[in-house]
DNA sequence: CGGCTGATGATCT
DNA sequence: GATCATCAGCCGG
């Protein structure tokens, strides 16, 4: 999906009641129409509803009973499908990230999507906000230009595993993954 | 470094 | 009752 690629160097803001962080998109990965591994596969529910939303909204959810996860909408209303954010490189606010976090290196305040999620305070009540205007979450200009942008296999999934739809910000030291997967 | 595992709960069948 | 788009901590090499 082109939105996935189109997204990494942008800001990502959180106005929080603690404060703002932010930071620049260097991992994501696309779930598209039709994509047996995307959790909008099973139709519109109650939980995954904002994937069906207009392109540009935020869908939030919780995984493995510790963690939430950030998408971005991707098509037209009544269509589901995301990108998953995958990683931040810190650019705002990066205290309040490590507080949050609980003191880390400044590689590992969000590297990961539920990484990502906990330095930024985000969980379901970001769940549907329009990410294109500005509010408690929304997503801002590239701070400057990307590197070289690279394709692989998307991270811990089982279905679909083949698709090459993860996309990164080619040797960033903030991009989650194997080794062989952030170079 | 790589590999393994427990934690912990919402969601859907 | 199974599954899960994860992570931290612990282990061995």
């Amino acid at each position: 999906m082109a939105l996935a690629r189109y997204l990494i160097g942008k800001m990502l803001v959180r106005d929080a009641p603690d404060g703002r962080a932010g930071g620049r998109i260097v991992e994501t990965e696309a779930y598209v129409p039709g994509d047996a591994s995307g959790h909008a596969y099973i139709g519109e529910t109650a939980r995954n509803r904002s994937l069906f939303l207009r392109r540009g909204h935020a869908y939030v959810y919780f995984i493995y009973g510790v963690h939430f996860c950030v998408n971005v909408s991707g098509e037209t209303p009544g269509v589901g499908a995301g990108v998953l954010l995958r990683a931040l490189e810190p650019v705002d606010g990066i205290e309040l990230m490590r507080a949050r976090r609980g003191m880390r290196r400044e590689t590992d305040l969000a590297r990961g999507p539920g990484r990502l999620a906990q330095a930024m305070a985000i969980d379901r009540s970001q769940d549907g906000v329009d990410l294109c205007s500005r509010g408690p979450l929304w997503l801002g200009s590239a701070p400057r230009e990307e590197g070289r942008i690279k394709t692989s296999v998307r991270i811990g999934i089982r279905k679909e595993a083949h698709r090459p739809l993860r996309f990164y910000e080619a040797g960033s030291p903030y991009v989650s993954g194997p080794p062989a997967l952030r170079a």
